[in-house]
DNA sequence: GTCTATAAACGGATAGAC
DNA sequence: GTCTATCCGTTTATAGAC
């Protein structure tokens, strides 16, 4: 894969820049965005600015590749469960698995957080909720559910769910997401598809 | 009552404070927490930095006061909806008067995300859900439902969902926040009060 | 009460040495 | 490939005039 340089990279490249991603999901995750500065990301990393400004071009770029490299990271272990599973069990399947890996994951709930509040365009809502919707709906035609769904409405209320899940099992370590994710399946399966 | 700088304050003082107060949010709010720095509040409030640091001993103490002016806004309004409501409807007016409140205040709602995932300290996430589980309990008390319910599960999915209704509003106008907490209260009511 | 002036630190970014 | 040195803008905060 070519890279944002415009050249294929070196092995040494290559490492120091997912070094480099690392070192900021972390920074990012444990003081938040503003105290991520290019000085403690490069100190942290064991080099200086103008060392993290070289294989980035700015700070911008390092904290979107950080951004992407979490969010490929969801999209891959959520889109598998998804399809693994059935479509009558897509809803399901995408809270378990949701919870499951933001749970093992604190340091990529924080940098996805401040990559939303910070306005971010790689954010789209819509990209979200939109398809969470289509889950709902193919689930309740596979079902046989009559009746009309809000179904954006439906798929905002199954992500607010997983997030306030994720967000508390963050600040309480002994809270147990998983059942908690299991409660809401249950409240999904009664509510929307049923 | 006393103020923070230790004596009573004269009219025009209050007057201030309440308009930094005020210019604080509404920047917090339409270009975040960092680009709300003390030489922007000033210029916004018509006057310098240092006539800023004059009302307040700090930036900090000034975004804490936004804050807290944020947050009281809230709760008295949402507490007198509950109250307003009879047990078994308390969960029901909870969500209600919540939505209603932070849709017709944008601001608040951007002032409030900048304050939780600035790991505030004033922000206790128990003391936010452990309130809604009572709500939770003593409406499962009122209806005489039975069998077991992790409360503060439901008091997350609960507040979860409020918040995904609000920031789909915040992003979206024409989005219906009335109807779809309506169906969220109809959610709860089948899924977790019955 | 609000100003000017200034300090002191920190931000991102660049040039050029090695 | 990484460093030193430097630039320039911005930030919070203080001192002291008016």
């Amino acid at each position: 894969m070519p890279s944002a340089r415009g050249r294929n990279l070196t092995f040494t490249e290559e490492a120091r820049r997912a070094q480099l991603v690392d070192v900021t999901i972390e920074l990012v995750a444990e003081r938040g965005y503003a105290a991520a500065s290019l000085g403690r990301i490069a100190e942290s990393a064991g080099i200086t600015k103008a060392g993290v400004l070289y294989h980035f071009p700015s700070k911008q770029a390092l904290v979107e590749a950080a951004h992407e490299h979490v969010v490929s990271a969801l999209v891959a272990t959520v889109g598998a469960a998804v399809e693994a599973a059935g479509p009558a069990e897509g809803p399901a399947a995408y809270i378990r698995s949701m919870v499951g890996h933001l749970r093992e994951r604190p340091r990529h709930v924080r940098m996805l957080i401040e990559a939303i509040t910070s306005g971010a365009s790689l954010t789209d809502s819509k990209e979200r909720w939109s398809a969470v919707a289509e889950l709902v709906s193919a689930a309740r035609a596979a079902r046989g559910v009559t009746g009309e769904v809000d179904v954006r409405s439906a798929a905002l209320l199954i992500g607010g769910g997983i997030d306030a899940i994720v967000a508390e099992s963050l600040r309480d370590s002994e809270y147990d997401a998983v059942a908690a994710a299991e409660l809401l399946v249950e409240v999904v399966e009664r509510g929307l598809l049923s």
